[in-house]
DNA sequence: AGCCTGTAGTTTATCGGTTCAGTAGACGGT
DNA sequence: ACCGTCTACTGAACCGATAAACTACAGGCT
């Protein structure tokens, strides 16, 4: 007696019928009659049978789960709360859809390496540009993606936001109420470069800031205005504060690329004893559950970040769905709103 | 020219070599000659030539995921902060391990229909007592599996905290500040029986609490306790509230068995204008990163929930690493500390 | 009787890799 | 010349299911 695991093909053997009246019995049993059904499920369990997903996979070519591909290591990933809800948007549509969700970081330290191991019908891609050798990694294996938060482009789906707008409307209300001396802290990209030379939400964003800046007569390398990078952690906030600060012309307002962001730069300011928004002022980005809570509350941008996942996921059935058949490549740019808070007021008159 | 995918034959094919040559290419390279192995390379990525994942996993018996088996729906999972600290800890080891995570809600309603149907190399399984189906089906699937907030079993990998110590600590500081009525928001366990048929951690937790008014002197059924059950989520706090507030007897204090459902009782009590802590103490259990930031600041008991998701997951790794050899079941209980904040303070004098 | 239809299965051919047991040829030593 | 060893590769068997096409038989209709 073999110790292996049990198969269709012993249960078949043992209940005197075929692989097939086995397979059929679990996936379509309609197609045997009550007895045999009956007769092969009773075998199958006092046999300890239990289907294996993998042979089943490679046959069907389906796996029945999205892969949802992460920049960042799982639990750099998790600590943050913008993923937290972009995951809940996601969950909504594989609840909906019956879907399993496979979160996909890099594997020893390569995005790429991740892709070819994954088993799954399709893939979320979040935050990449679409010049990434992970994306046409994908492209190889064939497999339908969705791209969030990169750059719309031509017979790709996509899901992003309306950023530059977003960005446009809070700069615009800083400049009326009188911020006239503005820190931006914008978020890492890699990329030492002008501005300009950015690319994707980050760019779009900067664009928003820049458009409302000229709008009010301003210009991005007037003196009062000063840009740096921060990586997206409440620790790259207080350094972004540390940094605009510490310059020879200190700022009224800061801008911060998202709310995690904004939410560090309110500790290091309270730390250094600077009152906001009564010293100076601080904007987020985002609107996560922390920005209503915080002391001072945050002026933001809203952005629908579980609509967001939930829109992608459904995207991306739809094209696992639509696989060979007629692709329609969907793309659509969700709206933001600014969300006016305690953390943003007018300046200290000079 | 059949545009079906591209395999290893048709690589082999191209490039005058065996299917096996191409197999060593992407696996073990040293195996074949640099001039070999960059030609089957080049013919690879010239055809277009992706691995299946779901063959590799077939052959090998390996799937490099560890699936996480949750009991709700995958959104509702993901809003509670509880799961998103969870997370990060398997989050952890997974990234150290080299593994993928699959969250597996319940398919169709049943988390039994998700088992079969899960490619991981086993699984962490939240919140289920032992005697549940599910577990027999993880075990008639013969697939490693590690139990989270169950309860130990012999020979069964587990990983859970020490309630019953926790919740004792925390009633006595409670009876030590002088309540004597004290309302319990114990979590739902679709048992309408007696307290001591609950299972798991709230049983535990009850025990706990039971113990600690025990030697104060006073007993679960005396006409100052109240005892209720409801859903762990915020509106499961607020009807606690309700029915424990709409008593004859009003509590001074209300515990409740997890921060989610305090904060819940804090946001009905505000709306109610009843004043904490001065007209009703309330307390958590949990220790998310809410209970330091609402208002008035949350006593509760920490767990260090990160940790256990963390050690779960090495566990379950450590079993997947034995499995078929000598097989350690591992088990451990992990501390709790109480952490006394702003929202419990002697009861106003009668 | 002859034909059609439907039910309840069976047979055979894959799905796309990995593994194991070889083997051909080169090379060194004696 | 002979043997052993190493390197670089090959062939066939398998992993465990599903899909498509086909068969056997019963019953109803003409």
């Amino acid at each position: 007696m073999k110790t292996g695991r049990v198969t269709m093909r012993d249960v078949a053997a043992r209940a005197n019928v075929s692989k097939t009246a086995v397979s059929l019995a679990f996936n379509d049993s309609s197609r045997l009659s009550e007895s045999t059904l009956q007769h092969i499920l009773a075998t199958a369990s006092e046999m300890g049978y239990a289907q294996d997903p993998a042979a089943r996979m490679l046959r069907t070519r389906r796996t029945n789960s999205l892969g949802l591909l992460l920049p960042q290591q799982l639990d750099r990933v998790l600590e943050n709360p913008y993923y937290s809800q972009f995951l809940q948007g996601v969950g909504q549509t594989c609840n909906q859809e019956g879907y399993t969700l496979l979160l996909a970081p890099p594997l020893r330290g390569s995005m790429l390496k991740s892709i070819p191991y994954a088993a799954v019908d399709g893939f979320i891609v979040s935050g990449l540009e679409y010049d990434r050798g992970e994306v046409s990694a994908l492209r190889q294996r064939g497999i339908p993606f969705v791209l969030v938060d990169s750059e719309e482009h031509e017979g790709v789906a996509s899901v992003e936001i309306d950023d530059a707008a977003g960005m446009e409307t809070l700069v615009r209300h800083l400049l009326d109420l009188g911020h006239r001396q503005i820190g931006i802290a914008a978020l890492e990209t890699g990329d030492e470069g002008p501005w300009e030379s950015w690319r994707g939400p980050v760019l779009r964003r900067m664009q928003g800031a820049v458009a409302a800046l000229r709008a009010g007569g301003i210009d991005v390398d007037a003196p009062g205005i000063h840009v740096v990078q921060v990586a997206c952690t409440r620790e790259g906030g207080k350094s972004a504060f540390d940094e605009l600060w510490s310059a020879p012309e200190r700022p009224t307002a800061i801008v911060a690329f998202s709310d995690v962001i904004a939410l560090g730069v309110l500790d290091a300011a309270k730390q250094a004893g600077v009152a906001v928004p009564a010293d100076l002022s601080v904007t987020g980005f985002d609107d996560l559950t922390e920005a209503q809570w915080s002391q001072p509350s945050l002026t933001t941008v809203r952005q629908p970040i579980a609509s967001k996942g939930r829109l992608a996921a459904e995207f991306l059935v739809e094209a696992i769905a639509a696989d060979e058949g007629a692709v329609t490549r969907r793309q659509h740019r969700l709206h933001t709103t600014l969300l006016v808070r305690e953390s943003a007021a007018a300046p200290r008159p000079a």
